[in-house]
RNA sequence: GGGCCCGUAGCUCAGCCAGGAUAGAGCGUCGGCCUGCGGAGCCGGAGGCCCCGGGUUCAAAUCCCGGCGGGCCCGCCA
C-alpha cells in the first residue's frame, strides 16, 4: 500500500545500502522536516556520518544523494540541500498510486505489525458511585487505546475491574442498613449512591466510632463472602449497569467484567501466594515492625500478621491471571449486551458461556498518577515471573476542576485556580451532567444556526460525544487538566465538533455529484492540494507513531491537522463547479480518499460520524 | 528525608522519546474573507529571557547535572 512508512522505510533502507556503499558507517534518522520548503522527508544521515568520515557533512550529503537508489525512483525527488540535509519530496506518480489505491480499498486496510495477543484495563471505578470528569478520561483514554491496536490488527480484549469488597463497598452498607437509607430512589441509583449516600456516611463515619468498628465486620465478611456480601450483590450490579450505560453513551465498551471478589473467593490468592514464596520473591519477618508480614523487596508488606492480604497483593493477583501466571479457573456468563451489538461477559460461579479467556502477550493498564509506584511493583513482580510479557503501566495526570466550575457546584472555591475531586466529600462534576449540558449547548448551537437534520436530538448527542471524547483524549498522559465547564461547552477551535464539520464537508460534495472521480495526482498541483495528499499519506504512520510511544493523544493531533488540510484545501478550491472535466474529476477522487482515510481516524478516535450538522 | 510528573505566547496546549535548517496550534485580541460545494470555516497582524544556572556537542526547547515553582506518591488504608 502506497503511504509514508512505507517510503521513509524504503529511504532508510536505500541510505543504509548508500553508506554502505561509501564505506561510512553511522545511524541517522530518517524523519519529518520542520517546514515544506525542505520537502516532505528528511534525513541527517550526512551529519551523522561526518564524524566517522572526517569529512565535512555538506560534502558527504552529495556522495550519500548520489550513492542512493531508490526502489521507485519517479516516486521522491531527491535535493542536497547545502546545510547538509538530503531532502525528499514525494511526487504526483506517488500520489496518483496512493489515491488509487484509497478509492479501491476504501481506506488503507489493512496494517501489517504483527498480531499480538493485548490486554486493556481501564474505567475500573469503584461500584459505589457515577462516574465524573476524571474517570471519564480513563476511560476514554482506555477505549481510544483499544481502538488504535485493534486497528493496528492485534487481538485485544477490554476488561473493566470492580472492586466490589473494599471500603467503599461496605460504607454504602452501612448507609442502607444501618443509617435506613431507602434502597428505592427516583434519582439515577449510582448518582443517589454517591452524592447521596456515600457523602452522608462519609460524615457520619468520621464522628461516630461505632461504625467505624462495623465497617471493618462488614469488610471481613465482604472478603469471606458472607451474609454481607451477599446482599451487596445486587447493589453493587444495579450501581455498575448505571455506571455502563454512562459509558456506554460515550461508545465505550468492553469484553469482560473482573471482579475482586471472584478472585478471593476462587481461590486465586492462595495460588498467587505459593507461587511467590516458590519463587522467592516474597520474605516471612521475623523481626522489627513487620514482624510476622510477608515482606517484598524488603520494604512491602504483602501479607499483614494476621494473616490477611493487602491491595497490592490483590492487584498482583490480578496482574498474574491477565498474563497467564494464574491458569484460569473461572466460569463465564453474559452480563449485558452492548450498543455495539457485542457481549459483556463476567466471571460468574455457575456459568455455560462460551466465552474463554486468553492470556495476554501485553496487557495495558491505564491508573492516574498517585496509583503509579504501586503499579511498577506489580509490573515488577509479574514481568520477573513470565519473560518475555510486558505489563504495561499508563499513568495519566489528575482531571481537577477550575475554581469557577468548583464554585457553580458549590464548593467553596475561594479565588482557587482550581480544586482536586473527592468522592468522599461530594467535590465533582458528574460524566452525566457534562454529556446532559453540552447536549443541550450542541442544540442550542444548532438552533441558531438553522441546522434541518432530521434527528436534532441525535445529531446533539453525537456532537457532545466527540467533544467530551476529543477534550480528554487530546493532551498527552502526563498533563494535569483543568476542567470547566464553560471552557467544554464551546463547539469550535480544537474540538470534535471541528472535525465532524470537516467530515460534513466533504460528505456534502460526494452527496451532490454522481462522478466517480479519476485519482490522477497530475492535476492536483496546488501546494493545498498537495498538502493534503501528503497529510492523508500519513494515516499509517501516525498510528504507528501513536503506538509505539503509548500515546493515544497522538491520534488526535494527526486527526486535527488531516482536517486543517482539507479545510485549507476546501477554502481554497472549488471542486463541483470546476470547469476543467480534469480537474473535476481529480478532486472528487481526493475528497473521496480523504472520506475515507478521515472515517478510519475518527473511529479510531471514537468520534461519530455524522452527515449533517 | 526518598521518589514520580509538569513548567514553551495573556490562557489551554503541540514540538522533547530518536539534538539540526525562521519555535507551532487553539482560545482571547486586532483586521480581512460568504449572490459560491455548509462561516462550527479560512487568511493575516500583534503577542515568546522555550522556568533559572551550568555542562556535553559543529549544533540544545530537546540530552546530562544543579536549582526554583506547581502537583502527586512513599501505611500491617483501600
Amino acid at each position: 500500500m502506497a503511504s509514508y512508512l512505507e517510503k521513509v522505510n524504503e529511504i532508510r533502507e536505500g541510505l543504509s545500502e548508500a553508506l554502505k556503499s561509501i564505506g561510512v558507517q553511522a545511524e541517522f534518522d530518517v524523519a519529518e522536516p520542520p517546514n515544506p520548503q525542505f520537502g516532505d522527508i528528511s534525513t541527517n544521515a550526512a551529519f551523522q556520518a561526518a564524524k566517522a568520515a572526517r569529512r565535512p557533512p555538506q560534502e558527504l550529503s552529495r556522495d550519500i544523494a548520489s550513492a542512493l537508489k531508490l526502489r521507485d525512483p519517479e516516486e521522491v525527488a531527491v535535493a542536497v540541500h547545502p546545510s547538509g540535509f538530503i531532502n525528499f519530496t514525494l511526487t504526483p506518480p506517488f500520489y496518483t498510486r496512493l489515491l488509487s489505491e484509497l478509492l479501491e480499498k476504501r481506506g488503507f486496510g489493512e496494517i501489517g505489525v504483527g498480531k499480538r495477543r493485548v490486554v486493556i484495563e481501564h474505567t475500573s471505578v469503584n461500584p459505589n458511585k457515577a462516574l465524573h470528569v476524571g474517570h471519564a478520561r480513563n476511560a476514554v483514554i482506555g477505549d481510544v487505546l483499544y481502538r488504535l491496536m485493534r486497528r493496528l490488527g492485534h487481538d485485544v480484549t477490554v476488561l473493566n475491574y470492580i472492586d466490589d469488597t473494599g471500603v467503599q463497598v461496605a460504607d454504602m452498607l452501612l448507609g442502607f442498613f444501618r443509617m435506613g437509607f431507602p434502597l428505592s430512589t427516583d434519582m439515577k441509583f449510582d448518582h443517589y449512591c454517591g452524592d447521596v449516600v456515600y457523602v452522608k456516611v462519609e460524615e457520619e463515619v468520621e464522628k461516630n466510632p461505632e461504625l467505624l468498628q462495623e465497617r471493618s465486620r462488614i469488610l471481613k465478611e465482604l472478603e469471606e463472602g458472607g451474609a454481607e456480601y451477599e446482599r451487596a450483590k445486587g447493589i453493587i450490579e444495579a450501581v455498575v449497569r448505571e455506571q455502563l450505560k454512562s459509558v456506554w453513551q460515550l461508545g465505550i465498551r468492553y469484553d469482560l467484567l473482573n471482579w475482586e471478589s471472584h478472585f478471593l473467593h476462587y481461590g486465586y490468592w492462595k495460588n498467587m501466594f505459593e507461587t511467590l514464596k516458590e519463587k522467592g520473591l516474597i520474605k516471612y519477618e521475623t523481626e522489627g515492625k513487620n514482624k510476622g508480614c510477608w515482606v517484598l523487596k524488603g520494604t512491602k508488606v504483602l501479607v499483614r500478621s494476621d494473616g490477611t492480604a493487602v491491595y497490592t497483593a490483590k492487584d498482583i493477583t490480578y496482574a498474574a491471571w491477565k498474563l497467564g501466571i494464574l491458569d484460569d479457573m473461572f466460569k463465564y456468563c453474559e452480563f449485558a449486551k452492548q450498543p455495539d451489538s457485542t457481549t459483556l461477559y463476567t466471571t460468574c460461579f455457575d456459568g455455560k458461556a462460551g466465552y474463554r479467556y486468553t492470556p495476554a502477550d501485553e496487557t495495558y493498564i491505564l491508573i492516574d498518577q498517585r496509583q503509579e509506584p504501586l503499579q511498577r511493583l506489580v509490573k515488577e513482580v509479574v514481568e520477573a515471573l513470565s519473560p518475555g510479557k510486558s505489563y504495561n503501566v499508563l499513568a495519566y495526570g489528575l482531571v481537577s476542576l477550575s475554581g469557577s466550575t468548583a464554585s457553580k457546584l458549590g464548593v467553596n472555591a475561594e479565588g482557587k485556580k482550581y480544586v482536586h475531586m473527592s468522592g468522599r466529600s461530594g467535590v465533582y462534576y458528574n460524566l452525566d451532567d457534562l454529556l446532559l449540558e453540552l447536549t443541550k449547548a450542541a442544540r442550542r448551537t444548532m438552533d441558531e444556526r438553522g441546522s434541518r437534520v432530521k434527528d436534532p436530538d441525535a445529531t446533539a448527542k453525537a456532537i457532545a460525544v466527540a467533544s467530551i471524547r476529543y477534550a480528554l483524549v487530546r493532551q498527552d498522559l502526563e498533563k494535569q487538566i483543568v476542567f470547566d465547564i464553560d471552557e467544554s461547552l464551546k463547539l469550535e477551535g480544537d474540538t470534535g465538533p471541528y472535525l465532524q464539520y470537516t467530515y460534513v464537508r466533504a460528505r456534502k460534495i460526494l452527496e451532490r455529484t454522481s462522478e466517480e472521480g479519476v485519482p490522477d495526482a497530475a492535476r492536483l498541483a496546488s501546494e493545498e492540494e498537495r498538502a493534503l495528499m501528503l497529510e492523508l499519506s500519513k494515516l499509517t504512520y501516525s498510528l504507528l507513531d501513536a503506538y509505539r510511544s503509548f500515546s493515544p493523544s497522538r491520534v488526535a493531533g494527526y486527526a486535527r491537522r488531516l482536517a486543517v488540510a482539507f479545510n485549507v484545501f476546501y477554502e481554497k478550491h472549488r471542486v463541483l463547479d470546476e470547469q476543467d472535466a480534469n480537474v473535476r474529476l481529480a478532486r472528487i477522487a481526493l475528497v473521496r480518499a480523504f472520506s475515507y482515510a478521515f472515517e478510519d481516524v475518527l473511529n479510531v478516535l471514537g468520534i461519530p460520524l455524522v452527515e449533517e450538522l
